[in-house]
RNA sequence: GUGGUUGUAGCUCAGUUGGUUAGAGCGCCUGAUUGUGGUUCAGGAGGUCGUCGGUUCGAGACCGAUCUUCCACCCCA
């Protein structure tokens, strides 16, 4: 036990039913993704520094996993921040490189870079592990996978509508019904902040916001004034805390918030433009709702703010995205609008788990297995296996001699659903003795008729 | 990064105020059964009690550090 070797915290090692299971959500996500029109990118797993870092925010940058210099690192560190024991300077210089923090600041510099070769609207699906120096929770790895659809070059509303039904489709396929799709924009966040005299806070502000549902109302406002909101601009946030109702109606009162502010109203317009579309052409089993307080999320986003949660489990968001009209910009692209939303695999898994969700039928492997009787009957069955293998079954000999018993309980403990013993008699008589596993029931057949029953 | 929590056999867990050789259930192996698995019966293997250090005549138990698990912050998929 102590010696045994182990991998470090909030990693995870995957079975062979995990990694079956994994592949199920994978594949159907990928499905979707380019039956809505999405082709594939990848980027490799770590990154320049200064690609990832400050895109993040201060909470980001803690949470890039830096990577040591090759070499004879601290001869060239910076020897005054060595000193002063600052390790935040320290860092950029005995590390330029980082591991992969999400998958859309590496998708907004391949943009960049690629430009000249990219047909925009550029529509991009992109599926591969992300890595945050965090500490680990339940539905919180230090490494996990990211399933991304963004579409640059576009500032149509429309793409919003296809990202609402594509989650749609996505949860629908999985069997997640009920699950809720929360939108927000954050036009309407700076109205707010900027009605209330905020503008410059608007994180601070959004942040605290962010919390109302789980802290509530007066820890909010506790929050905003340590933050230097003045009591004036709370005072004036009242409706916001009590907003309820349907969309409309919560629009009327955000109307009435926002008057005053040109922002705000682009907001609202966006968000009912997005609203009414998808009323129109209905959702399978999602729910859209609209959510003033969703704030969460990364500082580049501009317009719409996208935000999922399953239904009757606790856990975090299986997915977020939204709209950044200028995350190119920072690599020196202007003008390039991007949306796009991103699947949590492994909390998706999480919660299929919990719901019990996973179709039966995706562990299966092998579905027969010869018993193993000796050389002569090994041979003999091979060119069987062979022949079930080219109509495609999955067949397979047990590799050793070994007592039938033992073979038998193999074929058990695997779940394979059929067993053909050969013996010396099967053999002359050309012949396969095939056991059904589940029912016991067995009989003598013909390669034919074996491969007709597996067809 | 802050505060708390967890770790005993492959798995799930007992283990009294510190006291001989650390237990159970399940699983695993062998046999009853040399051409028939799952059921049953009989037997067996398997643990430096997360790790390192300390207190003590004596530590699975007490103390410290460290790693890990989970939780609350922070933040997020």
């Amino acid at each position: 036990m102590a010696q045994k070797p182990s991998i470090p915290k909030g990693t995870r090692d995957f079975n062979p039913e995990e990694v079956a299971k994994r592949n199920y959500i994978f594949n159907t996500i990928k499905s979707k993704f380019e039956r809505f029109g999405f082709m594939p990118i990848e980027t490799p797993s770590f990154e320049n520094s200064d690609t990832l870092m400050g895109k993040y925010g201060e909470e980001g940058d803690r949470l890039i996993f830096k990577i040591l210099n090759s070499g004879d690192y601290l001869s060239k560190a910076d020897q005054k921040a060595y000193d002063d024991k600052d390790s935040n300077k320290l860092t950029s210089s005995i590390s330029e490189k980082a591991l992969r923090y999400d998958l859309t600041v590496p998708f907004a510099r391949y943009v960049v870079q690629h430009q000249n070769e990219i047909e925009f609207p550029f529509k991009r699906y992109q599926m591969q592990p992300v890595w945050r120096a965090d500490r680990p929770q339940k539905g919180r790895f230090r490494e996990f996978y990211q399933c991304d659809a963004d579409v640059v070059g576009s500032n149509s509303l429309w793409q919003e509508v296809e990202l609402v039904q594509l989650y749609d489709e996505v949860f629908t396929a999985l069997k997640l019904e009920g699950a809720t799709i929360k939108i927000n924009n954050r036009k309407i966040l700076s109205g707010i902040a900027e009605v209330i005299g905020a503008s410059d806070k608007l994180i601070d502000f959004t942040v605290a916001l962010d919390k109302l549902d789980k802290i509530g109302e007066e820890k909010v406002k506790e929050e905003m004034l340590s933050k230097g909101i003045s009591p004036d601009g709370i005072e004036k946030l009242q409706p916001l805390f009590t907003l309820s109702g349907d969309f409309g109606t919560q629009v009327e009162s955000l109307n009435s918030i926002l008057s005053t502010s040109e922002e705000g109203k682009k907001g609202i317009e966006e968000l009912q433009f997005i609203n009414t579309a998808i009323s129109e052409l209905g959702l399978k089993s999602a729910i859209l709702q609209l959510d003033v307080t969703l704030a969460r999320g990364l500082n580049y986003y501009t317009g719409a703010i996208f935000e999922v949660s399953a239904p009757n489990v606790a856990m975090g968001s299986i997915g977020g995205g939204g709209r950044y009209d200028d995350l190119t910009g920072i690599f020196g692209m202007k003008n390039m609008s991007g949306v796009g939303i991103s699947f949590g695999l492994d909390r998706i898994y999480l919660v299929l788990e919990e719901l019990e969700l996973f179709p039966e039928t995706i562990t299966k492997s092998t579905e027969v297995l010869f018993i193993n009787f000796g050389e002569k009957e090994a041979l003999y069955s091979l060119k069987a296996i062979k022949t079930l293998r080219e109509n495609g079954i999955n067949a397979e000999l047990y590799p050793d001699n070994a007592k039938m018993k033992k073979q038998m309980n193999y074929a058990n403990k695997r779940n394979i659903p059929f067993v053909i013993i050969v013996g010396e008699q099967e053999v002359e008589n050309n012949l396969f003795a095939l056991k059904n596993m589940i029912t016991g029931e067995q009989q003598n057949v013909n390669l034919e008729q074996v491969v007709k029953k597996f067809s």
